[in-house]
DNA sequence: TTATCAGCTAACCTTTAGGTAACTACTAAT
DNA sequence: ATTAGTAGTTACCTAAAGGTTAGCTGATAA
């Protein structure tokens, strides 16, 4: 049985828990998906035409490309600039706000790729298993 | 028009570019979706049973967390316990490589927090314009 | 004996993400 | 005149994720 301190302790404990389930929802949201964060990396790399994005952000349709960068710029990641005059350009341009997300990339970059190596020795592992 | 030495640089840039897209992606695919972090974080917290974490995981269903659990095991982030006996008890725990997921977790919680900060400050900035 | 809890599974359905293809408007080059 | 590039939009379709309902087994409680 707990006491009532117990009891106080769990409860901070719980709500703790969920304020944590509810940020991590939240970011999901706002960057999870297959192509936002992708977008966010070829940006940062110097890529502000759409049809360069294209380009750089393998296997992403103009369809989707296109409402991405609506949603991105609705979420004050990215800002677009049309540049009247002849041609018209249009560019995408990463607003200071994309630069919160720095920290969520690099730890994701970071764990992607020990995990890939972990898959890759443990499919070797099995393997060798196999005698 | 490039040197020969600034595409050797401009080349290496895109191919550091692809590779972090390559590792975010091989990271989302591994915990993406709304629920993988939310049972890895409600497990750290302590529950083991799965009605602890169907009530826990706030909306998550039985056919859902299920399926969930058996993805999270066949990752090699947890492990089911069955304890034959009286009654039989079926625990899930976490192993030691869900903890390489800390770091991740970590960022997006903080990001996530900020974030929901951000968009409150953006609602009472946008409802104090409207006088 | 009926009901309830744990721990699922199966069948079915809806929603959302994303893909495909065609088309537009404009310009520039051939 | 035709072709191609830029920057999209529209309509349609598929696949995957996820939700709903029901039911199963085996135990315990009322």
């Amino acid at each position: 049985m707990d006491t009532n301190e117990q009891t106080q302790v769990n409860k901070e404990f719980t709500d703790e828990c969920v304020r944590i389930m509810a940020a991590v929802s939240d970011a999901l949201y706002a960057i999870g998906g297959k192509w936002k964060l992708m977008i966010i990396i070829a940006m940062a790399r110097g890529n502000t035409r759409f049809s360069e994005l294209q380009r750089h952000v393998t296997g992403i349709s103009a369809r989707v490309l296109s409402s991405e960068l609506k949603e991105l710029e609705m979420n004050g990641f990215i800002i677009k600039k049309v540049a009247v005059g002849y041609p018209v350009t249009i560019e995408y341009e990463l607003l200071p706000y994309s630069r919160t997300l720095e920290e969520v990339v690099g730890s994701m970059t970071r764990w992607g790729m020990q995990h890939r190596e972990k898959i890759k020795s443990d499919i070797s592992a099995s393997q060798a298993s196999k005698s």
